[in-house]
DNA sequence: CGACCGATCGTCT
DNA sequence: GACGATCGGTCGA
């Protein structure tokens, strides 16, 4: 077995967004919450630049209840809830008073599928069960209240189990329903395993 | 396969 | 009072 190693403030608090956006791929997150243990590899991120990115909620410099988590340390989950329905998980990077974040939007599910299934209520295990943003979280069981907790504790961490996918396999484009961006809509911030089922969006061509 | 639609509620104006 | 960093279902070509 591989060594696994949770990633800490070293790994979050670096300056680049994007670049710890595509290395995120491959990386397990791991949650374990009244002694059910849940994870998954990820393989699909989107970055969201800060003050700078019209996509993101921290654009502007834009410090609210709900934002402020970003504003913080890094390596602390922000979660946050989308039509009053879905709670999407992200991850906070760069150092204190920059609000960076990565959205989690796929992964593909290694521990705790049995739990993963109860949460989501479905019957049997397929690419619907933790592919798309919503769906992660639900798998996962992460909800609002997890907003601020660090993601180098017990019942929240990202690992390093030394899998990497190959440079060829990993794919780039822009974010998803983030049409309101304007032109930073068109920013190539969107990073996925090619031709992984966990992967949301349009089938087409992830190749 | 694409377009559209309803669900549902915390957050901000 | 309006509006989403979504999802799953339905409808029609």
């Amino acid at each position: 077995m591989a060594e696994i190693k949770k990633l800490d403030y070293s790994f979050y608090g670096r300056k680049d967004v994007v670049k710890i956006a595509r290395e995120l791929l491959g990386k397990v997150v791991v949650t374990e919450f009244n002694g059910q243990r849940t994870s998954g590899r990820i393989v699909e991120t989107e970055a969201y630049n800060g003050a700078v990115d019209r996509a993101s909620h921290a654009f502007g410099g834009r410090r609210t209840r709900r934002t402020e988590i970003m504003f913080g340390d890094a390596g602390t989950a922000y979660v946050y809830l989308c039509y009053g329905i879905h709670h999407l998980f992200n991850v906070v990077t760069n150092e204190k008073d920059i609000p960076h974040a990565i959205l989690i939007r796929g992964v593909e599910p290694l521990e705790g599928i049995p739990v993963m299934l109860q949460r989501t209520g479905k019957k049997r295990p397929d690419n619907t069960l933790t592919r798309g943003p919503g769906n992660v979280s639900k798998a996962l069981g992460l909800l609002t209240v997890h907003t601020g907790s660090s993601l180098s504790g017990e019942q929240v961490f990202i690992a390093d189990d030394g899998y990497r996918p190959r440079k060829a396999e990993i794919g780039v484009s822009p974010r998803i329903g983030v049409d309101y961006a304007g032109p930073d809509a068109e920013l190539p911030y969107r990073f996925f395993v090619k031709g992984n089922e966990y992967v949301s969006g349009p089938r087409a061509k992830a190749d």
